[in-house]
DNA sequence: TATGAGCCGATTTTCGAAAAAAATCAAACC
DNA sequence: GGTTTGATTTTTTTCGAAAATCGGCTCATA
């Protein structure tokens, strides 16, 4: 992330806004870290104003939070909130797959199969160290979407959203620590085949599954790097600063 | 809503935030209204950045929507969204209930009696009328999250939370059209006996009843307000500008 | 030595003017 | 007559300087 923007079309504090969201949920800006004005200025190009006003949105999205007159830090990391997580996680994301099973027309089944292929594609390619790539987590999100795309429900949908990019902040954690990756195209192809199957008890279980094995990795591989909340103020973060 | 602020220990942009969810929530900023900054730094006496910033979590929160370069609407009204949202807050009202009952101890059961009496006797004190309050609409919102509270799960209440805001706009859009009011005192009574007497099952179908049919009293009483989508960018809105 | 009042540098928060973009209106053209 | 083009006005967006606030420090006092 380098010097100048490139509003294209957008508004300026968005395409910001994008980006340090972006920025937050691959650990470019590490939990807990003291977001500093002036350093940030320079990320990203942009003035004091326009930077708060993409902050304040992250704010509301809960992936970074304000200390009222002491300004912003990211969120940080937690094992109770990775556990919470994930149960709630597991609630929406099997509503929102029964939602999308009983609506869903061809359209809808086209799409999961166009993504699950873009997906997987990429995968190929990139070899055995795909899950480190930016573009191959993008692609990763876009097909857990189509899966629930035909819901019918956008307050669900979005809500769903936004939990998915939160767990994607820890998933992210975990990848830098894991030399050998879990079989994920194969879950990822059987959870499509019961999805399109239209067996709404069996794609249920197999998301859960997903999502818990998942936390489950993530802790053992990257729990050692959470904060243990201290009594007071204190417990900063386990590391660094933006910069 | 005047002048000058009286931003104690919090920040006068978390002030502004405050009134402006409040006044959104009240519709005293109406649906669909058109939000220009000159007539909002007139009523809320803070500068364009301030505004801009208590603007952007606002839509973060989706009370409010951003049309890139063209400023800010007061997030609309709708049928469709009302009976997305009602599902929505059924599904999380129900899960949050049966957590709550299942881990909250004597503390959290004096606080349900205790807030379930205030909301009582401010009731009393109102007469008829109570429900347009701002104070009631308060207290009533106080008694719903203390029956949730002891959940022990922060993610889900946050949700809810959000869900409960929007949800109290359409109550309250549908409140200035009634001469009277159901016996939601009743409800209310049963609600908290059913949790307190632990019968999860009771008071889960309790609730969703509870929500539901506040949402078809919505629909009789303010559902002419609506807007009808129309094709392009047309569908303003049914009605007034913030002024 | 312990306590705390007051000052200083660093950082955040607020402000309103300036730049950019969209909306409005009018004249010219087909 | 109706549509496009261009200038003017209104509204939004961005900027960086100025004010407010915080956190740590010194130093006086008990």
């Amino acid at each position: 992330m380098r010097d100048k923007a490139k509003p294209a079309g957008e508004t300026r504090a968005a395409d910001v806004l994008h980006r340090m969201r972006a920025d937050v949920i691959s650990c470019t800006l590490k939990p807990g870290a003291k977001l500093r004005f002036e350093a940030l200025r320079e990320m990203y190009g942009v003035s004091f104003s326009t930077l708060r006003e993409a902050l304040s949105r992250l704010v509301a999205e809960g992936l970074v939070i304000a200390e009222d007159q002491r300004g912003f830090i990211v969120a940080p990391v937690s094992m109770e909130d990775l556990i919470d997580l994930t149960y709630v996680r597991v609630l929406v994301e099997r509503e929102c797959l029964a939602l999308a099973i009983e609506h869903g027309d061809d359209g809808w089944e086209a799409d999961i199969i166009g993504a699950f292929h873009r997906m997987d594609r990429l995968q190929t390619r990139l070899g055995s160290n795909y899950y480190l790539s930016e573009e191959w987590g993008k692609l990763h999100g876009d097909f857990h979407f189509s899966l629930v795309a035909a819901s019918g429900s956008p307050n669900l949908l979005e809500i769903r959203q936004k939990l998915f990019e939160r767990a994607h902040r820890y998933r992210r954690m975990s990848s830098q620590f894991r030399t050998k990756w879990r079989a994920k195209d194969v879950e990822h192809k059987m959870i499509m085949d019961s999805v399109i199957g239209r067996d709404t008890a069996k794609a249920q279980e197999l998301i859960e599954r997903h999502i818990r094995e998942t936390t489950e990795n993530v802790i053992k591989h990257a729990g050692h790097l959470f904060v243990q909340v201290d009594d007071e103020r204190q417990g900063r973060s386990a590391d660094v600063a933006a910069e």
